[in-house]
DNA sequence: CGTAACCTTGATTAAGATCAATTCTCGTGG
DNA sequence: CCACGAGAATTGATCTTAATCAAGGTTACG
C-alpha cells in the first residue's frame, strides 16, 4: 500500500502526487479489528484520523452506561479533526484529550493517523487544505444540526428519516435497497434508543408494508409512506 | 457607532485598524426588536452575522409545531456561518437557504451582516481569519456533541448540565448566581422538553434546597448536589 | 453442531408530553 | 398611580411513549 490512498481523501483532493507522498510518510497507518478501540475519551490527543476501509463509530458512554453514537465515519472521511483547532495553545499539553471514543466496525479497518503538529505545518502552508478543512467542518456541524433536529422527535421519526438518508446515499438506491453497514444495536444507540424499541419500531414498519428487513437488508417498499411517517 | 463593534469579534481579533474599518465599510450592521426574525430557513443565504449587542436563538420548527432551540449566540459571536463553506459551487444560487431561523431576543440587538461574496475575498488574502474560522466552527462542534449528549439523558440531567455550564459563564460565579438572559419557554426549548416539564423540574430543584428561582435570576444553593444531579 | 453474539418479543414501569385551568408579572393607558 | 390585559409561568390530571426487566429465538462462525 501507498501513497495513492490519500488521493481519494476529500480533505487532500487537488494536491498532486509528490505532496501526497509527502503527507503519506509523515503519518501512520494501522488496521483494526472488528470492535477494536481506536482511541478512548481518555487518551491524549496526538492528531486527526482518516478511514481509508471500513467503517468507524464515534460515540461517548454517559454515566449511566448508555451508550450514544454521534457519528458514523465511511471510507476517505477524516474524524478527530475538530480538536485540532479548539485550543491552540492547549494542544500538545498534558490534559488534552479525545472528546470521544472510536471504535472499528468491522475487521481490516484501515485507518491513517495524522498528528497534529505535522498538520499544522500543512496547513500553514497550504490554504486549499485550509478550505477543504473548513468545509468538511461545516459538513460536519451541518451533519449534527440535522441530527439534533432528529432526536428530538419520537422514535419513529428519527427512524425513517435515517432510512430515508441511507437510502440516498445508497447505492442501490433505484431498487429502493439499503445495506447497513452497521448492527442493530450501533444504529439503536446512533438513533438514541435502545435495542428492543428499534427492533418493535422496525416491526411496526414491517407490518404496515413500509419496509421489510432480511439481516442487514432493508427495502424501502413505501417511500412516501416512509416520508409520511419521518414528518407529521 | 463605528468599526471598533468589530474589535472585540472573536473572528478578527489580532486585525489592525485599518482592516476592521474597511471590513466594517462592507458591512450592514441593524437593530432589531424583541422577538423580531433575523432571517428564516427559507430565505436565500447572503452571509453570516455577528451579534454586537443582545442575545440571539437559532431554532428551528418541527413539522409538528414544536421549537428545537439549537444554540443561542451572544456578543461578538458569529452564527451561520457554516454554510458558507457548504458547497462553495451552490453558493449564490437561488436555493441556497440558511439552514435554520434566527430571532432577537431582545429590544434594540444589534446584528452585524457579513456577505458571504465580500467574505470570501477576506479569506483569500487572510490566513489568520482562515485559522480564527476554523477555530470557531470547531468550537460550535464541540458544542453541538456535548449537546446531543446532554439530550438523550432525563430532563433534570440536562437542566442541571445547563446550569452548570451557565454558571461557569457567569460573571456572579462566585457568589452561585445567574442571570437567565432567555424566557423559561426558551430554555425549555433548548432543553429538548416543554414549559411545563422545565417548571415541574426547576420546583424539584427547589425543594431539594439546590437551587432558589427569582425570576431569571438562579442561585446556585448547592453546586455538589447539581453536579451530583448531573451525572448519575 | 454448538456456542456466543445478535436480535426479537412480552409484561411492566417510569418519564415526560398533553390537555386544561389558574396564577403571576409586567408594561401600558386611563 | 392604579387597573387592566396579555404573555409568561405554574399546577394538576391524564395519557402516550419508550425504557426496563426477563425470556426466548436466530444467526454466524469456529
Amino acid at each position: 500500500m501507498d501513497s495513492s490512498i490519500l488521493k481519494n481523501v476529500n480533505l487532500f483532493s487537488g494536491l498532486n502526487e509528490e505532496e501526497l507522498n509527502k503527507i503519506y510518510s509523515h503519518s501512520n497507518v494501522k488496521t483494526y479489528d472488528k470492535g477494536e478501540m481506536i482511541f478512548f475519551d481518555t487518551e491524549p490527543y496526538i492528531g486527526f484520523y482518516i478511514v481509508a476501509e471500513g467503517n468507524v463509530k464515534i460515540f461517548k458512554i454517559s454515566k449511566d452506561g448508555r451508550e450514544h453514537v454521534l457519528l458514523f465515519v465511511h471510507p476517505f472521511n477524516t474524524f478527530a479533526e475538530a480538536p485540532l483547532f479548539d485550543q491552540f495553545e492547549k494542544i500538545r499539553s498534558e490534559d488534552f484529550y479525545y472528546p470521544a471514543n472510536a471504535m472499528a466496525l468491522e475487521d481490516k479497518t484501515k485507518i491513517i493517523l495524522i498528528r497534529s503538529d505535522y498538520f499544522y505545518n500543512l496547513l500553514e502552508k497550504n490554504k486549499t487544505i485550509c478550505l477543504k478543512m473548513l468545509s468538511g467542518l461545516s459538513r460536519k456541524l451541518k451533519h449534527l444540526n440535522s441530527h439534533i433536529e432528529s432526536i428530538s422527535q419520537d422514535v419513529p421519526r428519527r427512524l425513517a428519516w435515517f432510512l430515508l438518508d441511507e437510502l440516498k446515499k445508497s447505492p442501490q438506491k433505484e431498487k429502493g435497497i439499503i445495506e447497513l453497514g452497521i448492527s442493530k444495536h450501533d444504529l439503536a444507540a446512533y438513533l438514541g434508543t435502545i435495542d428492543e424499541t428499534l427492533s418493535r419500531c422496525l416491526k411496526k414498519f414491517q407490518e404496515n408494508k413500509i419496509i421489510s428487513v432480511k439481516g442487514k437488508k432493508i427495502h424501502i417498499i413505501g417511500k412516501s409512506a416512509l416520508r409520511q411517517a419521518a414528518s407529521v
